[in-house]
RNA sequence: GCUGCUGUAGCUCAGGGGUAGAGCGCCUCCUUGGUAAGGAUGAGGUCAUGGGUUCAAAUCCCAUCAGCAGCUCCA
């Protein structure tokens, strides 16, 4: 009785091939040039403390079996693992616990590294990395010292060396300092006073994820957006090249969408509204003192006639940015942001309070808090006005934070007749409202429009624009923004919604800057901040008494002794940068190292990175789509400019796995006598607590599978089918407690099965449930592999009776070609679930033969062995192999062992079916008429109607229309 | 609010203008000396709803409904 036991054989091959390395990645260079390249990448997981859920194993079933399949069809593989291995969780644990945390890192590397070497894949363990080495960060902080040596020639389209930069002679005139200056302003990698949300009591930084209602998520502290000195990286230089870049990528429509919008690109104009200085607020718009702002008004236009638009407003001009540049005419007021740079200048004297309280107000918000949800629009009016550079009226300015410091120019000009957030903010503090477009006349608000009481954003015709009258939007567009640009008042312009990448962190695990900023003798920065020299890298992280914040918004690396911190170089000191890198920047480049991990010269050997660049699968989460990708492809492009990789883009394709959720849930409802509630009655209240329609308070409660049965749409009560609950399933969480552990499953069913049933589950990009019972089923499919092979009434390990030394009957024979084909294409097609399952219908059948040819199963074999590893060496090996399954060439199927000698086809008459008749594949049309005019059931329906049309589809079907 | 995806057996999903499919689950029968028992049968579907195109629609088109996901003051 020899039963199939996983959990003995499973250690036993991962045994095998780590001592065969069986996986090791081939030397390309020795592999000929017929041989294709494949390169196979996950996106490598952060090691948390949780180990592996069974969500990493998709994926990384995924490309494992791409990758088995890939070798069993002769390419080069390369496919690697790593650890994403930086990141706040191991921080925080050392806050708590005082343990360091590359302990507790290494700690749950080693615990990963376990688990994935426990479900079987293919990985070369040989280029393992993880970005907390210093052997790799070492490489990170180089890369930064490349992005800190660039700069972006926008003429070009092309990032050179800073050495390259030309300087203007009016710098060159100031002396080395300035010239030194001038150089970090254009600069990829630069210093700038971003907005951070700080929280004092905690001490720290929080990222805008981590701030809720201007509260911290943890404690509710109070959190305040201040400026703080931080690194950033210029990727808005680079956002034509990453849009343009996107095209010709194999990425999921939606992701490419995502980037693009996250990009987001507008095309517009800059105009500059002449802003008039000390204008009483209230009398500003009265007839008599219009005429007397007009003088200045036509002097500073005058002025802009003869020296073009300049590229700075100044400060007697408010510039705005807009995509619709042909509603000038309907612009009623204008809008500052609260951190509008003129905003002291615009305030009146008898406005400062109101505006002083409204921009503290707006500081406590995030950018997402203000850019989130439909918000009520808040505001107040500065005292001054501008004047429209369209038809020379006076409109008031505001401040509102509705509009961003960091979009455009911080200021708009508000056509409330064609902005649904203008008219909203019109409507709220009673603003004017001037139509200037004539929507088409069949618009079902048209009339509305016209009056100023609705809102029309999309284009039509010119009304109330002076000359541009009866125009179409795109030709006043065009008309008005040259003519303006003609007077010096306006300029194409072309906006992105990306914004420069924040770099830095106020973090201790994390890269350390390879920056050094000059002190003077006093022990001062003077402004001067040089690279680490390239022989001087890695800059290692200092060890620090504790990892405590310290109250300040300093970095926890400011705390390190002076021995790290000063350095003196050249004769000169230097105070080390003491930020430290996000995340994500170990991640931007972890592909190009596994190429050659071990270079202590080089980044990469630039020959491996020809051959072996790009990834031709790369396979992660979508919650990546934005960040990681972009950043990535902007490092990427970085070193493509700079001469260090040879392909413009990474990530050739891109394949995201979908979420596996909990088991499916159902849930009732129950009032406070006990009794239950159907869910058509339940209501939320305003705190999100459940309540029925009429108002009593409810409990959840957790219904068992057993205690609910299906009706229509839904599912209802066994005990009373009037009440429906809700059946849902839920993201896998610690605190829903409906995690499912993968050593778990592999204790229980073994890695084969886990492996087959995250394929089975559904298509890979699908969000699908798990469900225990169908990991239960696919055991039961290895369970019947086994049984083709091996004779379990035996008392040893022998092969069963039914496996003979024959050739396979017709039958057979076009079950095991149609299986290889099925396999073969949907393998191809990352379309795993289905290759399963027509794996799984050759075991039926094969089950049920007496005599079940040995070549037959060896071949299954192979096509089973990337989805189900283990237990195919197993069964090869008994069938007397000694070489491993693994270097087994993949089976061709063969187009004439596929067809039957006689198929049947259905004859419909006017298109019901009315008879089954057998013909031959080939029949013609006209065999196939006959054939089915000679069925007796088919004469029964025609009857003594006549037939008017017959139709065949050779191999299909007839139809015959009768009247 | 916008965008995208999905509605096929009790569940999870294939398929796709021409015979309604798989796995699990379920029913019945048979086998069994071993810890996930095995084997054989069978039941079960108005392919979300309503229109349209067609000889023929689950499939293509339009609308509606439901569910899910993502984005959202970007001027």
């Amino acid at each position: 009785m020899v039963r199939y036991n996983p959990n003995e054989i499973e250690p036993r091959w991962q045994s095998y091939w780590e001592a065969n390395q069986t996986f090791a990645t081939p030397d390309l260079s020795k592999a000929g040039d017929d041989v294709a390249k494949r390169y196979v990448l996950d996106m490598f997981p952060y090691p948390s403390g949780d180990g592996l859920h069974v969500g990493h194993p998709e994926g990384y079933t995924a490309t494992d079996i791409v990758s088995r399949f890939a070798r069993s069809r002769g390419e080069c593989v390369l496919h690697p693992m790593g650890f994403d291995a930086f990141g706040l969780p191991a921080e925080e644990h050392a806050i708590r616990t005082g343990e360091h945390p590359r302990v507790q890192t290494q700690r749950n590397i080693d615990n990963f590294t376990r688990q994935l070497k426990m479900l079987g894949f293919s990985y070369d363990w040989n280029r393992v990395l993880a970005t907390t080495d210093e052997g790799y960060f070492r490489w990170t902080q180089w890369i930064f010292l490349v992005l800190f040596d660039t700069w972006f020639d926008s003429e070009a389209q092309v990032g050179r060396p800073i050495a390259e930069l030309p300087i203007p002679a009016e710098v060159q005139a100031q002396g080395e300092r300035a010239i030194e200056l001038y150089r970090d302003s254009r600069r990829l990698a630069y210093q700038d006073d971003a907005l951070v949300n700080w929280c004092a009591k905690l001490g720290t930084v929080l990222a805008n994820e981590e701030v809720v209602d201007g509260k911290s998520e943890v404690g509710g502290h109070p959190v305040k957006r201040i400026p703080l000195r931080q690194w950033m990286l210029r990727i808005t230089d680079y956002s034509e090249r990453l849009l343009d870049g996107l095209e010709e990528l194999q990425w999921p429509a939606g992701i490419k969408k995502l980037q693009y919008d996250w990009i987001g690109r507008s095309s517009g104009a800059e105009v500059d509204f002449y802003l008039q200085p000390g204008v009483p607020s209230d009398a500003a718009s009265s007839e008599s003192d219009e005429g007397a702002a007009r003088g200045p008004f036509v002097a500073w236009k005058r002025e802009r006639a003869a020296s073009g638009f300049p590229s700075e407003a100044g400060s007697d001009a408010l510039r705005v940015y807009t995509t619709r540049p042909d509603t000038l005419f309907g612009a009623t007021y204008m809008v500052v942001s609260p951190e509008h740079p003129l905003i002291d200048r615009l305030v009146t004297p008898d406005r400062k309070a109101e505006v002083d309280t409204y921009r503290e107000q707006a500081s406590f918000k995030s950018d997402r808090e203000r850019t989130e949800g439909d918000l009520e629009k808040t505001g107040v009016f500065t005292g001054s006005h501008a004047i429209n550079p369209a038809d020379g009226r006076s409109i008031p300015v505001w401040v509102a934070d509705y509009v961003l410091a960091g979009y455009g120019t911080g200021a708009i000009m508000a056509v409330p007749a064609h902005d649904a957030r203008d008219f909203e903010f019109a409507v709220a503090f009673d603003l004017p409202v001037i139509p200037v477009v004539d929507p088409p006349n069949d618009h079902p608000q048209h009339d509305e429009i016209l009056a100023g009481q609705a809102c029309y954003v999309a284009e039509g015709i010119a009304i109330h624009s002076g000359d541009y009258d009866g125009q179409t939007t795109d030709e006043v567009k065009a008309k008005l923004t040259a003519s303006l640009a003609e007077q010096g008042l306006a300029c194409p312009a072309v906006n992105y919604k990306l914004r420069d990448w924040l770099f830095s962190r106020q973090r201790f695990w994390g890269e350390p800057f390879p920056i050094l900023h000059e002190l003077d003798a006093d022990g001062n920065p003077t402004g001067i901040k040089r690279g680490v020299p390239e022989d001087q890298l890695p800059v290692t992280l200092p060890e620090l008494e504790d990892f405590k914040p310290h109250g300040r918004p300093e970095p926890p690396l400011a705390k390190a002794d002076d021995d790290w911190l000063i350095v003196e170089l050249d004769g000169k000191r230097y105070r080390r940068e003491t930020n430290t890198m996000p995340q994500w920047a170990g991640s931007c480049w972890y592909y190009l190292r596994y190429i050659d991990p071990h270079n202590t010269q080089s980044l990469i050997d630039p020959e491996l990175e020809k051959t072996w660049m790009p990834v031709d699968l790369y396979v992660g989460g979508a919650e990546h789509a934005v960040l990681h990708l972009l950043y990535s492809r902007f490092w990427h492009k970085v070193l493509y400019d700079r001469g260090f990789v040879t392909c413009p883009e990474p990530f050739q394709r891109l394949v995201n796995q979908g979420m596996i959720l909990g088991e499916v849930e159902f849930t009732g409802y129950v009032d406070s006598d006990k009794q239950p509630v159907s869910t058509q009655q339940v209501r939320r209240d305003a705190e999100g607590n459940r309540i029925s329609k009429d108002g009593r308070q409810l409990e959840t409660v957790r219904l068992a599978e057993e205690d609910v049965q299906k009706k229509g749409e839904g599912f209802v009560l066994k005990s009373d089918p009037s009440i429906k609950v809700d059946s849902r399933a839920f993201k896998m969480s610690k605190t829903r407690g409906n995690v499912v552990n993968p050593d778990g499953v592999v204790r229980d069913y073994g890695a084969d099965s886990l492996r087959l049933y995250e394929m089975f589950m559904g298509p890979l990009e699908a969000t699908k449930p798990w469900v225990m019972n169908g990991v239960g089923g696919v055991r039961g499919f290895l369970d019947r592999v086994w049984r083709l092979v091996v004779d379990e009434k035996s008392d040893e390990l022998r092969l069963c009776d039914a496996v003979v030394d024959t050739d396979c009957d017709e039958e057979q024979l076009r079950v095991l070609h149609q299986t290889i084909r099925k396999v073969t294409e949907d393998t191809e097609a990352m379309s795993f679930n289905t290759a399963i399952a027509k794996m799984m219908e050759f075991s039926n059948h094969f089950t049920r033969c007496e005599q079940r040819p040995r070549h037959a199963l060896e071949t299954f074999l192979v096509l089973l062995n990337p989805y189900a590893p283990h237990l195919s060496e197993e069964l090869w090996r008994l069938l007397g192999h000694d070489e491993s399954i693994a270097l087994q060439p993949w089976p061709q199927w063969d187009e004439a062992a596929l067809v039957q000698s006689s198929i049947e086809i259905p004859v419909q008459v006017n298109g019901k079916v009315k008879a089954k008749i057998n013909v031959s594949p080939d029949a013609t049309q006209d065999q196939m008429i006959e054939a089915a005019l000679a069925s007796k059931s088919v004469a029964g329906s025609i009857g003594d109607k006549k037939v008017v049309k017959k139709i065949a589809v050779p191999g299909r079907m007839v139809n015959l229309v009768v009247k």
